[in-house]
DNA sequence: GTTCTAGAAC
DNA sequence: GTTCTAGAAC
């Protein structure tokens, strides 16, 4: 596109610009050398289509037969598209919300393609009548023309962008997405191996002796977990038979639930007096996969040989922890926790729960946060989400 | 070749 | 939840 001249042309009828929001013609990357190439024609003709691009959306503009994009290289058509917007100077800024910033992505890219099928359609229909879209043109007509297959040794690739297309034209089932978790209470069953905690919570003195009880009281037990994952890692288990998750937990509840955050405030402070270095997260499984009501007060370090894969640093670190402070406010106010997180979360990439930098896998993940100084995201700022030396008001008596 | 993940079995 | 391991990824 910066050569204009290409060798034998592009071979390419519509082009997908990574547009900014105002469609103008600056930057200094691809969208500028598109507007350089194609000339005012295209700026015209754009703000024929649209003022300005909402991200996650697209607009298809039809280039004029006068610019020189279309009459050396064939191209009929640019397509503007607006990705989601991490830079928190411009309108709509995600603030590190990955989910949003997933989603305006897919939207961003269906939008392309539905445009790019729209041109693709509405070309083949005008070819019978209008054989006017010659040679170049062909990258965008289908295969099944054999007047246009002849000459052109293209072939293959050609093939493959409509196989690309072809689905796409005949549904929008990508859009589907949550309409699967649609409120439907299934009851779930619990395996053997996940009835630990319900038979400690049961019967907490059969386990007096082993070292990882911390604490007994009439509503809860708190212990350390059996595979951490991280320096400090404990469990306070509510006593509550029937109560098996946060989906069972009601505003009857409510009590119970502010003292066993209590409990976990006073081990995470313990701990921090004997490691000021840590920081504490206290917080719930939306799905947990041990049967009995389980709060988990983890230190931030993640440093833990157990902690070994994906769903694990995930079920921690992604919208699938839900903090102590916020499922208690949302009971308070609601009557019930929203359980909003699917298990898609849970396979969802390693990112740093600093800095949230994406990592390739496990062992590279744990090397970057065993050094990672970054902050933490200002969310688990607020609210005491976070526990720390510094956060507590310690009691030095 | 080794490292790493992901799915089955428990 | 963990362990085990086939085979994917490198």
């Amino acid at each position: 596109i910066t050569q204009l001249q290409s060798k034998g042309g592009l071979r390419c009828n519509v082009i997908a610009n990574a547009a900014n929001w105002r469609l103008k013609p600056g930057g200094g990357g691809v969208n500028a050398a598109i507007y350089n190439a194609a000339g005012e024609d295209l700026q015209r003709a754009t703000k024929e289509c649209a003022d300005t691009l909402r991200p996650g959306s697209s607009v298809a503009v039809p280039l004029p037969s006068t610019s020189p994009l279309h009459q050396r290289e064939g191209v009929t058509h640019i397509i503007h598209v607006l990705g989601p917007n991490m830079n928190p100077m411009r309108p709509d800024c995600l603030k590190n919300d990955y989910t949003k910033g997933s989603k305006i992505l897919h939207e961003a890219y269906t939008s392309l393609f539905e445009n790019f099928v729209a041109i693709v359609q509405s070309c083949m229909g005008k070819q019978n009548t209008e054989p006017a879209l010659e040679k170049p043109a062909t990258a965008v007509t289908s295969p099944n023309d054999s007047k246009t297959k002849r000459e052109c040794n293209h072939d293959s690739e050609r093939t493959k962008k409509h196989k690309l297309v072809q689905p796409n034209t005949s549904s929008n089932q990508a859009r589907e997405g949550d309409s699967k978790r649609s409120g439907v209470t299934t009851t779930k069953t619990w395996g053997s191996w996940a009835q630990a905690l319900y038979e400690l919570a049961m019967h907490p003195e059969n386990y007096k002796n082993s070292d990882s009880l911390l604490e007994i009281s009439d509503d809860f037990v708190v212990l350390n977990d059996l595979y951490p994952k991280a320096k400090r890692h404990v469990l306070v288990v509510s006593r509550k038979d029937g109560l098996d998750s946060l989906a069972d937990v009601k505003k009857e509840h409510l009590p119970l639930l502010r003292r066993m955050h209590s409990a976990g405030v006073k081990w995470a402070q313990k701990f921090l007096e004997e490691d000021s270095s840590l920081v504490f997260r206290l917080g719930y499984h939306s799905v947990p996969s041990m049967r009995q009501l389980h709060l988990h007060i983890i230190s931030q370090d993640f440093n833990s040989a157990s902690l070994k894969n994906k769903k694990h640093w995930n079920s921690f670190t992604t919208t699938f922890f839900l903090d102590s402070v916020d499922v208690i406010e949302e009971i308070d106010q609601r009557g019930s926790a929203t359980i909003s997180s699917d298990d898609r979360v849970l396979a969802m990439e390693l990112r740093c729960h600093r800095c949230r930098s994406a990592h390739p896998n496990i062992p590279k993940l744990k090397s970057h946060i065993a050094s990672c100084k970054s902050s933490f995201p200002s969310h688990l700022l607020q609210k005491d989400r976070l526990l720390s030396s510094s956060t507590m008001h310690m009691d030095c008596t």
